[in-house]
DNA sequence: CGCTAGCTTGATCTCACTCAATAGCAGTGG
DNA sequence: CCACTGCTATTGAGTGAGATCAAGCTAGCG
């Protein structure tokens, strides 16, 4: 099911019909290789993107040449669902991995208020969630050191991969290269290099080939200042991603 | 009219029905004295605050004390609209100058949605525009040097004023101290002061005691790499927000 | 095998921070 | 009226986190 990931584990999840009837709107599949750019911006678009396997970026493209990330995208993110309002993009979004994308025209999302003006909350608390993101990478900029960056930036990640299955908590699978994390963190690859290997020698975390092992996350998660109240999970979700209860009962 | 300056000027916009159902839909208007907090972080809330006149902030509090500001609001903008789908903040609101708002119940606002469906669009747009806003502040911060910061700053700032007449383009308020503008560019006070002398030999703009004039906007603006594209203004409006067509003609 | 992309390590540099001192100005109270 | 306090702005000197530059290393791949 495409839509399977969508708002998985959050305050606000979607009912079984409304899954469904989100899944009928969905008008074909899609699959681009790592590095395409899949909205250039400005573009006008009549479609959104639902994210359903691989990572995809946002970013802006500045003057200078250099690109800078806003958003990373992971499954189940419905990647430029603000285009359905803003009619146009504000920024890039390219694939980050090869992903498949579910296309979801905008007429079929109109149809699909129009017949269930219920749809309409979830899908707006899903670009809600996406500014609540944004908040928090700037609170990262501004507020952390290169080290608490990178934390920050693995713990989230895990946290959201955690709300999808796809992160057990300590293990998952993260294709960016040290460089793509610097553009995520507004570090040079190479102090993105320093920061990991003292990361590793500190014992909080390995992160080698596209494999992040979180070793100790309560610790990671007080270094880095992390808090996923912003990402709006459900409790026992939210508790696990901060590294309180690690090993859920019941 | 409370609502005069809601979606004024933007590529989307309200109709006079749209903008007399939404007045009807304020339950109170309310002061508060600058420096207060108005909302704070994780408290369940029913309402939203819609700012009438003065300027507030939402920014997130640091755990060591330090706090740093995400957005700046302006009359016109509804500050906490996205708490009517998230029902909580990940951050707090607070009054930079003494301020009037306009409350709205949650509850008035799902009446309005029933009655007419059409109000959730520009009601949306609203939010998006503060997380393209957001973005631009993770590209300020990541990718301009200090006085691009500052610049960049007072470049947005100009425009979404002259999007409701507070600002000619050249001068307009700015109720904020140079403490205010190192937490909206985290920079510190002391910085702040030397960049601000810089603009100012440079002839770019003058920031003084609460008053900005910006003596050249064209080249202020393309020292900052702003673009106004992220704000949705109309056309016209972003022409002039960027200093292209500074005496419009018709 | 050689090529390229990514990673690592070292040396040096620089922008903005920190610390510190001074001045201006508003409000408050004697 | 002046003294005192607190907030804001300004300027100088020294410091440091991360950038930049440069060289070598590793691994996947045609």
């Amino acid at each position: 099911m495409l839509t399977r990931h969508l708002l998985r584990n959050r305050l606000t999840e979607l009912s079984d019909d409304e899954r469904a009837a989100l899944e009928g709107a969905v008008a074909q599949t899609r699959q681009y290789a790592a590095g395409q750019v899949v909205v250039r911006q400005g573009t006008p678009i009549e479609v959104s993107t639902l994210l359903v396997e691989g990572m995809m970026t946002r970013h802006v493209d500045a003057p200078d040449g250099r690109r800078h990330l806003v958003a990373v995208h992971v499954p189940g993110d419905f990647v430029d669902l603000h285009a359905y309002a803003l009619k146009k993009l504000d920024h890039d979004v390219g694939a980050l991995t090869d992903v498949t994308v579910a296309v979801v025209p905008h007429v079929a999302l109109e149809r699909l208020q129009a017949a269930d003006p219920g749809i309409t909350r979830p899908l707006w608390f899903q670009t809600l969630l996406d500014a609540a993101m944004h908040r928090q990478w700037i609170y990262r900029l501004a507020s952390l050191n290169a080290m608490q960056r990178v934390a920050h930036f693995l713990c989230e990640t895990n946290a959201r991969l955690l709300a999808i299955g796809a992160s057990d908590g300590e293990h998952f699978a993260l294709p960016m290269t040290q460089g793509d994390i610097g553009e995520v963190c507004s570090l040079t690859n190479v102090h993105v290099s320093r920061v990991l290997r003292e990361l590793r020698e500190r014992g909080l975390c390995q992160v080698r080939s596209s494999h992040v092992h979180i070793t100790d996350l309560r610790s990671l998660t007080q270094m880095a200042l992390f808090d996923p109240e912003y990402l709006y999970l459900q409790p026992a979700m939210a508790r696990r991603a901060a590294g309180i209860d690690e090993a859920p009962h019941g």
